[in-house]
DNA sequence: CTTTACCTATCGATTAGTAGATTGTTGGAG
DNA sequence: CTCCAACAATCTACTAATCGATAGGTAAAG
């Protein structure tokens, strides 16, 4: 298990990305938060890099571990799709925070290389994610056979997370409508 | 007409802005691209929210046009779809763009409120020149009048923005495909 | 006596932003 | 036509603050 000092640097590094972005905090804003000095910091995560790639692993496999609950869950694809969904809603309501693969995404070619390579990674894994939803709906009959979940998947993570990060700037409803929208043409599709 | 300079100013800082957001540049980066000193451009942008506001500005007028041009001319409603994804595509293509909208959105607690604000306004203009595009499909009878083109807009829009920057890190083609699908979606759906 | 987890103190680089001098151009007034 | 004042646009030089990061010390735990 983790040190509780290091989750805490953790907790709040990602509500800082969430908000503000990879670039927009600094070791001071950590270190005001969390309560240890910024060389302390380092201690735990001895350049800025480290902390954006462990806050990416942690986030990774937190996702993981949520999307396949709902996946395997006994409730209608409709519920889980939606479930699913307010995994976002909850943060973007909460200090409207975004997801962080929308926020690192953004600032792609200004963060480290090694967090670049553990952002592809969440990115494959959010995608996938969904499509395991979206195949249990197979199983259960909800969804024809045929019905292409890669696909339907792909465009169910991006318009989350383009929904998730215009919301926070737009008066429109977008996260909400898109996922009605995009649960419409995901049950009743081809 | 603006001054030469100003608008080599803001093709830079646009350039910085798709690739590495808003945080991730400094007026030091402008200096060396266009070639004058850091003061100089204060003389421009008196603060780097100006320059924020005013790129802004500039982007939507221009994607208004564009946008508005694709929507009046004589072309089957798929072609327009894929025209104005194309306008993302290319700066995708060309060092890995995102639209500005998407890399403002991403940092939007850490940005001055003036741009705030002005971001608000891009983003309903993008939205509505979706709209404008389908409404087009409306008149031409290649979209069923009850369609609900405002929330489609909403997805479209959404959907193009987070494919359009998730691309960046993943090696799937996001936003090929998520134009592929959402093309088929419009044009088949109810 | 080594390791863990913090500290103080400091580093050089960079940040956005300011002050004030110096150019080039332009448009009258004599 | 010439001089001069005004202006726009740039420069040098600087500031205070902040950035990520390092060095070296300390106290406690095993």
């Amino acid at each position: 298990m983790q040190s509780e000092i290091k989750n805490q640097l953790l907790d709040s590094a990602q509500a800082l990305v969430q908000s503000k972005g990879f670039n927009g905090f600094s070791y001071q804003d950590l270190s005001r938060e969390v309560g240890i000095k910024t060389a302390s910091i380092h201690y735990h995560f001895p350049t800025k890099s480290d902390l954006g790639v462990a806050l990416i692993q942690r986030y990774r496999t937190q996702y993981i571990d949520e999307v396949n609950d709902i996946a395997t869950r006994s409730i209608p694809l409709r519920e889980k799709l939606q479930e699913m969904a307010q995994m976002y809603s909850k943060s973007l309501q909460n200090e409207g925070k975004t997801c962080i693969c929308a926020a690192f995404s953004g600032e792609f070619h200004s963060l480290p290389n090694p967090v670049q390579d553990e952002l592809a990674r969440l990115i494959d894994d959010g995608i996938c994610g969904v499509e395991r939803i979206l195949e249990s709906g197979k199983s259960s009959g909800e969804l024809p056979l045929q019905a292409d979940t890669a696909a339907l998947s792909q465009l169910w993570y991006c318009g989350l997370q383009g929904s998730l990060t215009l919301a926070r700037a737009s008066k429109k409803s977008l996260l909400r409508d898109t996922v009605e929208i995009l649960s419409g043409l995901t049950l009743e599709a081809v």
